[in-house]
DNA sequence: TTATAAAGCAAGTATTTACTTGCATGCATA
DNA sequence: TATGCATGCAAGTAAATACTTGCTTTATAA
């Protein structure tokens, strides 16, 4: 059934279900039905239920390519380059998402996870200072404090993010693009 | 042990736990514990775990005194509005924290509570839209998009809640106080 | 003091769940 | 063909969990 080795069909059904129904909530006899493979070869491969979700979250740690795509993406012009940022901050936040969802749910479960997941930010929030910092001087940008312009950026985008894939409420039906069409292009006006 | 009345406080515990553990992860013997109160009590007042639960959301309910406080206090004054409303509203996550995690964590499995926690950022963003058109037409805000300006509030708003509460990184050691003096005035700065 | 209601306590049941064991089967490679 | 190796299948175990029952204790209030 599906694609991919066993194991990593049992990886995928993991991360899924956990996603869906929490860590207690995926019981292992379901998840070994998802993926399409007998409930004993789970333990086999991994030991235990624990082992499982660990092997999982490894496999989806992130590859923080942020951080490279401020370096070589950058080209200095803020019309370009937010709405670029946003793209890429917004399609590792949906490629990530289940992984996301599952350390805002099971926050403390899995503390390596709530590691790598609060890296992200932090490590984003750097790179976005040095980029306005370099904006400023550059005399592109409004002289204000670079700090604040970047958790700003990071709150409407994590807000935006959440809103939308959690919460279907206002942010239901606005997408990426509407939402960089409509809110970045504010906040882009609001510092030039 | 502890005060309130015997419901109250396995009403109390419930919440508390179901935040902290999930659905699953809080047991009736857990809850029955915390709460100071034999188990059976539990079934005894409610039935059975999922009633228990429902009478929690009951009861922690939002009475939506936010629409009341937008007609109420506000000075049309921008310096003194936003601030007031990011401190009613930041407080109003604060005091309904425990139940928007567990709608964050139990997506899907108490409808009445997520239709309940969809609720506030509607009738906030409507709120907030009166108030930007009303301040525009008064000539004390720059002429744009009040649903744009809407939705921004709230997305900082939200994205700062949740990274401070739930991801400790970002907004780990950011006081409300911090966030009005800094990332809203930035905010107001813009559209003035 | 007595009647009533709320809560505790002890013991149990049925079900679910993570995990195990022993054996059969298919499949690739030497 | 023969030898592993991964997987399936059937059956089972021990623990946890939601929930029940019957009886006793405590507190309130008439």
């Amino acid at each position: 059934m599906s694609e991919g080795t066993t194991r990593d069909r049992m990886i995928e059904a993991a991360i899924k279900l956990v996603n869906e129904k929490g860590y207690k909530g995926a019981t292992t006899k379901m998840i070994a039905e998802r993926a399409g493979v007998n409930e004993v070869t789970l333990f086999r491969h991994f030991g235990s239920k624990k082992g499982l979700v660990e092997a999982a979250i490894d496999k989806y740690s992130f590859v923080d390519h942020v951080s490279e795509t401020l370096e070589t993406k950058v080209m200095w012009d803020i019309n370009k380059d937010l709405p670029m940022l946003v793209k890429e901050y917004q399609e590792l936040l949906e490629q990530k998402r289940e992984i996301i969802l599952i350390s805002l749910k099971e926050a403390g479960a899995f503390p390596e996870l709530d590691r790598m997941i609060a890296r992200v930010p932090e490590t984003y929030k750097k790179k976005l200072m040095d980029y306005f910092d370099q904006m400023m001087q550059q005399g592109k940008i409004r002289r204000t404090d670079a700090e604040i312009l970047a958790t700003n950026f990071i709150f409407l985008n994590f807000g935006y993010f959440l809103l939308k894939s959690r919460l279907h409420s206002v942010a239901e039906d606005m997408s990426v693009d509407d939402f960089i069409h409509q809110n970045i292009a504010s906040f882009i006006h609001s510092i030039i």
